[in-house]
DNA sequence: CGGTAATCGAGACGGTACGTCATGTCTTACA
DNA sequence: TGTAAGACATGACGTACCGTCTCGATTACCG
């Protein structure tokens, strides 16, 4: 692999960029992105808000990358079981065991509020946390219909709408807990439906 | 009926009112939640900052009124059509025949932040908005239980999550349409998979 | 006496001007003009604000009525007492045995600040305010010019200003105290200044 | 003299400070002080409000910085003349040329309302208005003491206040002009009264 | 080994919205 | 008609945050 071509000047601090992700990180799980002022953020990470805003380049952006990473670090890679439901569960519940844990539900609706008027935005979004959340569920329903375990015409993105759509509303709008039991149902109900 | 005993004092301006929930709606449509001033909002609506601060305790308090007002008048109040499958379907149909044309996302994402960092307006916003929205639900599944259409032991809550959960993901991520063909669908599945 | 011709209506209320002037005094010494808004006056008096403002067309009218109330009451008007120290003395001293128990600094202060504003109020403040305490000097002054006491020439108005500039002087920027003895000196000092 | 020690961050621009003096004193001598808002204050220096907040505390430390600057810019420092009718003369007299053409009866009596409701300001008020008039008036007349042209016991505070309030007081209430010829007039009464 | 250049901290800056408050007017029901 | 109650338009207030900027100080490389 090539070397990156230095850059000449002082190199940035990796040190600085590690504890702005951790105060972000910090206040978002403790206060949520409106009530959280960049100030505060810099103060907190000891850095100034020229360097926070040298490598990212705005609040959202920032939480959006707390998010990710913090969610990337959670999740077993999801694994081939063999059967639908076995790669379904392997992907779904490590989410609700660690969601609860992590008040992010304030975060994502402040992001999707972000996505929804700005369309740069918008696209780091999709691509980041969208399509990286969706795409082992594409992969999983693509080796089912391999396998003849569903019917070839099944609308994969609705079978994902249906399971994720269920996680995402109890999470956002928390008028429920979600839970093993829960997404186990869920995914019950759902194979049971498309089934031949 | 008593009749109401009159207040002393100046009344309220209904019309204010009035013009205040029109010009919120007018500019939330245009340009969501954040992008939108109380000072603009005033302006249009004619009306003084103060006026709108009397009666509303805060722009979000003011957009979930629009939000509930502007989605009660599109509901014609689903009805008792004899089998699940239709009154599931004279519920959501209305929805996604008009969401579309009312970029509320990005209001509703808004909210549901605020929801999440605010216990006074969750309470709000349970009341007025998600249950609002359930409560029909719950009693198309209640009367299937009834007429043995489907399992009494049937998770009612799951089954509103798996659909309404769908709808509002799609609406909130935006990445992929949401119509009358994919409602059907997606009720379909559902109905098939908690079949007995 | 000839009755007032009662005019049509509910007649006004005597005891509400007494007691919007009653507040409107005990409030303008406890905090002066600008602290006092006119709600808190109206609440007070146990009045509506659209009395007191029937009444007064301003919180500044209404202030200078206070002032010249409160001074006309402490005022034993001045005598005629054959020499002009004596006249001098008989107007200026029930001024310094008063003024300093009641801090109407700050409102003259204000009021001033008005009538430099505001050319309605400033004729008004002139006739009911300077005027009003200026003429009793300018007669004992006349008198005492015909008495032959004082030259024929003196300038009466600096003379007055010297003594009564030396007063609000003191009472406006505070920076020394004001009391009989002072008055006496500062008149001697002029009423030698002026002699032949 | 030691080189001040730079303090890190970015410098304070001495031209927004400059040109918010410039705008606080065009506004004030246009409007008065009650009738000039920091919005438009800071419209016109090309500032924004924060940095206004950022270095004076309130509008009245400003107008006192307006004041300050513009009455010390104006004085000829008073000179040793070696007659107290002379220091006296040269110390009143250029306040007289250049009172008149700039209206600041109007923002004084707003600042000795603020002084006499705000003990803070008044500190202020005192140190950086009243005695930095005061003291030239103070030492003219100590020199004329140690020269043996006044008597020793004289009471300087009662001759400043009789000189100084007479202009006060026609700045002030307006009631007369205020010139060359009267500060003459003046100063020979009140030495001609302070004479053995 | 000294010059060059990008980064760092600190923190001031322009801009913009916030939610509150006071003034003086207006609109009702009641006296 | 006068009054109490209180809603109303207007407009300033002082605060807070965003994202940019300007400093001196630091830290690498490159010549």
């Amino acid at each position: 692999m090539a070397k990156a071509p230095r850059r000449r000047g002082r190199p940035r601090s990796e040190k600085a960029q590690q504890a702005i992700l951790d105060a972000a990180t910090a206040l978002l799980i403790e206060h949520g992105l409106d009530a959280v002022s960049m100030d505060e953020l810099a103060d907190l990470a000891g850095v100034s808000k020229a360097t926070v805003y040298r490598w990212w380049p705005s609040k959202h952006a920032l939480a959006l990358d707390v998010l990710a990473v913090d969610w990337g670090a959670i999740r077993p890679p999801p694994r081939d079981t063999g059967t639908l439901r076995g790669d379904l569960r392997s992907i779904l519940r490590p989410w609700v065991k660690v969601l609860p844990s992590r008040p992010y539900g304030a975060v994502i609706a402040a992001l999707l509020a972000e996505a929804h008027m700005n369309p740069e935005f918008r696209a780091l979004w999709r691509a980041r946390f969208v399509d990286e959340r969706r795409d082992p569920g594409r992969l999983a329903l693509a080796r089912a219909k391999e396998r003849g375990e569903i019917p070839t015409g099944t609308d994969a993105e609705l079978v994902l709408d249906l399971l994720y759509g269920a996680i995402y509303h109890r999470l956002l709008h928390g008028h429920g807990p979600m839970n093993e039991r829960i997404v186990n149902a869920a995914i019950d109900i759902v194979l049971t439906g498309i089934a031949d």
